[in-house]
DNA sequence: GTGCCACCTCAAGTAAACTTGAGGTCAACG
DNA sequence: CGTTGACCTCAAGTTTACTTGAGGTGGCAC
């Protein structure tokens, strides 16, 4: 009875190629157990953990993010409803986070069609640039995504 | 008087990184003039662009997608602010979009904190992956990033 | 019993968006 | 006059998230 899926059995289930799933294994997303033969066997539990990975990476997580996210749950036993819900909420602080960023970025956009200058003195969207030429090195950031000694004010304009 | 500036001095405002920069522009997202020893040179205008590229970034776009809109400005003479404004409408409205799938995520995602599923039989975020699994083939494909022949379908859960 | 398909491993390839390095030029500073 | 420092080009390296390919095993169908 307890046969378990086989990863072509996974594979079609999810969407996923096999290949990716073989990959997330290796990344230590997920554990399958094996056949005498050495054939990888999945649970249906299995493909609870792929939703969640597919999920998450629509989101824009990273796999190591969401390996994070992952150690969260159980590790001997089949996660409960109740692990999963635990997840899910600390992703849906994420989610709002991430929305209220683009809404801010939205606005500011809004004022920037208002003025039409997308990077003139005045505009809210300019601004963080100009900290950040101030502030010297670093790649690129821009919005939320200030480097370590940046953060805290890297928020709206000054005035 | 109408030197412009290097492309270190570019840098120091944008935040970017000098290769950045010169990634761009063989990735043609602007261009350069040169002095005659052979010496980049900017323009302001420049700088908008660059902003305008960082916040393209910002919102996910790839530089391919970036290139696209800004050929909707003029090539031969300086953007005016009325440009910009027409490529910070078509923008706004791809904000507008993603916004919106980000908060249908967030709502199926409510659903599931309730049920604590995540990928139960009736759960709205798991059923699209059981779509996917009778499309057949395809890579990942989850929330709105179905396959060519599978647009229009790939919505909210049919129950 | 043999042929095919699904599976296995491991190595290498891919795309995007850059960075890093090698080797060289140019202008200013002392 | 020489030596920094910013700039140049071109090639190769880096990271992420996979895919593709080579070479091999196991099992069910005929």
């Amino acid at each position: 009875m307890k046969r378990g899926l086989a990863i072509g059995e996974v594979a079609g289930r999810t969407g996923l190629a096999v290949s990716a799933i073989r990959y997330y294994e290796d990344e230590g997303l997920l554990t399958a157990g094996r056949t005498p033969a050495g054939q990888r066997q999945f649970e249906k539990a299995d493909l609870r953990r792929l939703s969640f990975i597919m999920i998450a990476q629509k989101m824009g997580f990273s796999i190591a993010q969401i390996r994070t996210q992952l150690e969260g749950l159980p590790k001997g036993r089949t996660p409960t409803a109740a692990d999963w819900r635990g997840i899910s909420t600390r992703f849906r602080a994420d989610l709002d986070r991430r929305i209220a960023v683009l809404e801010r970025l939205r606005d500011d956009l809004d004022g920037c069609i208002g003025c039409g200058c997308l990077s003139l003195e005045s505009c809210r969207l300019n601004n963080p640039q100009d900290r950040a030429a101030r502030l010297g090195a670093g790649p690129r950031y821009l919005m939320g995504d200030a480097p370590e000694d940046a953060r805290g004010d890297a928020g709206a304009g000054e005035g």
